[in-house]
DNA sequence: TTCAGTACTAAGTGTTGCTAAATAGTGGTA
DNA sequence: TACCACTATTTAGCAACACTTAGTACTGAA
């Protein structure tokens, strides 16, 4: 991938996944999956899967093991109460940045207006 | 400062202070002082220095000593046309991180509207 | 002479995303 | 049967980056 939009990723990532988690929960193949609809076409598989330990040891989301029919079970992760307060914050730095990077000079507004 | 904040810089820094120098040439202390002013209270002064000895490395900037009359002398950086192109480049990566998280689900539009 | 302010350098740390390889289950097909 | 594609997860090693901390150096004021 692009090593500018690599770096970037790194501390939003965990708040992208935390808000699919928050939608409903779901497995590490399926989060790969909807990522890549949702337009981060190249974020590696295993990028994905250490963030799903790193989140778990961080007891941000409760597992559960699902057997499939397609394949080995999948792990299925819910986001819990300190999942959605870490989203929250997420959004609200998230925010702080957008606001702050909005004001510099010589932005490249092409999309702006929408 | 917040580890989230901390991470989300990366990748994100190199480009504000591009875009600082994309107005006009600075110094180190300087740049520093003026991302105080705008928001971003608490980057460490070593981690901006770090991030010019790097760009400057990467020749993305000019750089020429100038004479202090208040202490040492100051190293000017000046973006130069790769820097430019670098800056460019960002804002296009940014734009395009911006509009994904956008559209991501549970967002917390406390923001929006102004 | 001591201290605050100005100005820069450098070594070491922790977090994070990426690469790559391995493991494992299912179903289809030659 | 043997192989392959698809599903699904784990893990070891790497590179980039922001932070911490400590040190150097120059000026002017208390």
């Amino acid at each position: 991938m692009g090593t500018q939009m690599t770096e970037m990723l790194k501390g939003t990532l965990e708040g992208i996944v935390l808000s699919i988690l928050a939608e409903r929960p779901a497995y590490g193949y399926e989060i790969t999956a909807e990522l890549r609809d949702r337009g981060f076409t190249d974020i590696a598989e295993g990028t994905i899967y250490a963030l799903l330990v790193r989140i778990e040891r961080k007891s941000l989301v409760s597992v559960e093991k699902v057997a499939s029919e397609k394949g080995p079970p999948r792990k299925v992760f819910t986001l819990n109460a300190a999942g959605q307060l870490e989203l929250n914050e997420f959004w609200s730095t998230w925010n702080q940045l957008v606001e702050r990077i909005n004001h510099l000079p010589n932005q490249n507004n092409t999309s702006k207006g929408n």
